[in-house]
DNA sequence: CAGACATATAGAAAAATGTCAATATGTTCT
DNA sequence: AGAACATATTGACATTTTTCTATATGTCTG
């Protein structure tokens, strides 16, 4: 299996659940630390750190540390290469499977 | 949790598995019968059937059948408006959370 | 340094997912 | 109708994911 089919995979997986998708929207626009996006949601806290990092593993968010609090946000450019990876999967291509099977 | 958030993420769901996002890009020219997608993979057919259930239900993929085969072929106006949402969750935006927060 | 606060980790239980072998269904051809 | 073929369904099992409680770690303040 090809590795960009894994890596984006990955990134979709990570946000094929509309919780951690609606973190990715909240985080859209800036920085949020974890508790700004705890406030939004009716789960506990390790469940908040858990989904967070899969963000971050998946390469969408990154953290940084300042104080007691930890910022998360969107690793946009990331973003847009998936984005445009998933574009290009969707759209007809002239090296793709039906056409070699037409020819073979 | 807003229903775009659970259409959106139900459709990255059944793409994130790097097998199936494979099979999307084979249908992205035109449509493809199970058996020949079948071959590309190490997967039992009843593997595959399941896929393509969860690619259909998803909306990503629809189904016809002609004679003995069943065609599969990519809803792009789904696939298309997805990919737009998708963009829009990642851009900034004057409605998002963490402007409300500056203001509040 | 002790207490308070923010976040992370560990461990466990429930639910969802992926995959298979066996079998059923639907279609075509003779 | 019966055989052959393509696909779907069922039932089972292993793995992964989700979410919790309890606890640990890191940071600031007095």
């Amino acid at each position: 299996m090809e590795q960009v089919y894994i890596d984006t995979a990955k990134m979709l997986k990570a946000m094929s659940d509309p919780k951690r998708l609606r973190i990715v929207d909240m985080l859209s626009c800036g920085e949020l630390c974890a508790c700004e996006i705890l406030e939004e949601f009716h789960i506990t806290q390790p469940t908040l750190s858990h989904d967070m990092r899969v963000l971050v593993e998946a390469g969408i968010v990154t953290d940084r540390r300042e104080g007691k609090n930890i910022y998360y946000k969107l690793d946009k450019e990331s973003l847009n290469q998936m984005h445009k990876t998933l574009g290009r999967v969707f759209k007809d291509k002239p090296d793709c499977i039906c056409h070699s099977r037409k020819n073979g």
